[in-house]
DNA sequence: GTTTTTATTGACTGAGCAGTCAATCAAGCG
DNA sequence: CGCTTGATTGACTGCTCAGTCAATAAAAAC
């Protein structure tokens, strides 16, 4: 039973079925069989409006950067100075919505399948890069331009790392401790870097 | 016209090719034949000393485990005085032998995989826990033992994320800015730390 | 009401790949 | 010299999966 404008509809309902599988597989080894029966259509359908699988990934891909980004655009806009700012930050990235299972597995595959693919490594070098000069931007506020540089890549590191060492732990995500470590870090940086003041 | 004793030659020869045919694919998803075509053998025979691929890249990951414990056991024998060994544990893990495309990425697809199989999530935790008590045991000496186990996953986080975000760039890894950003941190949070003295 | 467009699928194809097996070849061994 | 044992492979078997296509059916357009 054909219905009208299902095309924005069913590509929503893919991409979300393929962030579901690439979770629970913890890979990017996930069939269009699984994520088309998933969205509840036929593996043809998911063809039809993506192409490829590869098209459809990085589809994928690009939604979870927009989440991020809308994220973080609104958390920054709430807060309040560049200490506040850069606090903002660290926050969305370890927020519930972006700190889950799911999502951490699928920011893991994607980094390994950039590897392979110029549009995912373009695509993360995207991501990479706005989270630095986010940092950066804050930090200069904070410390002389050289040290703000340096602290907003050791910042980035620790995030992402955080990240992967998530995937060898079960259970739910412990975020609070994670946000702790990179709090503690920025504390005695800014401590240390500040001018006098 | 078969020889000898191959059997250690030949697992070894197929180990180093799966190493290398993972760092230049980027990903787990090589096949048999590739990797046996790089050892100069059929890829039937790799079954045969390995019995299937899953122990393959299993002995793989073990090697490559090994191999970083052997070099962390060396420079720490090297290493004198409890500042002394966190350097030696930092650089190690930044070593020619060990920060090199093909290791990171190995190790990088060896995470993701942990997330589908246990063997693989039971080996790299082995090292994760070795790092993370190798750093703590030195730096119980130099801060109260909260803050030193807090340092120890902050340090444990940074290196992973250097590594994780290593695979974006292309080029030779820059070993020399990642070292010099862990020890920032270090030299700050000793600093803070240290009980007067 | 006929034609066009959009939505949707079942059935199929072709490729790639892990794993098997029987056969071959060369050493050592009695 | 037969016999066992280890080394090695070619050829083969299923299986899985991405991608295709023609067919169907409902809505839209005219």
């Amino acid at each position: 039973m054909p219905k009208i404008g299902m095309e924005p509809l069913r590509r929503r309902a893919l991409i979300d079925a393929a962030i579901l599988a690439i979770g629970e597989r913890g890979s990017l080894d996930v069939t269009m069989s699984e994520i088309a029966g998933r969205a509840g259509v036929s593996p043809a359908l998911a063809h039809h409006y993506f192409g490829g699988k590869e098209d459809l990934l990085a589809a994928t891909m690009r939604h979870l950067l927009a989440e991020l980004g809308r994220d973080t655009v609104a958390a920054l806009r709430r807060a309040d100075g560049a200490r506040a700012r850069i606090s903002a930050i660290v926050a969305t990235n370890f927020s519930p919505s972006q700190f889950r299972s799911e999502t951490i597995a699928a920011w893991l595959a994607f980094y390994v399948e950039a590897q392979r693919s110029d549009a995912m490594r373009r695509l993360l070098r995207v991501y990479a890069r706005r989270l630095h000069s986010n940092l950066a931007s804050a930090l200069v506020e904070l410390m002389p331009r050289l040290e703000a540089l340096r602290a907003a890549e050791a910042i980035a590191a620790m995030i992402d790392g955080l990240y992967i060492r998530r995937a060898l732990k079960q259970g739910e995500p412990d975020a609070r401790s994670a946000i702790a470590l990179v709090e503690d870090y920025l504390a005695i940086k800014i401590a240390r870097e500040t001018p006098s003041a």
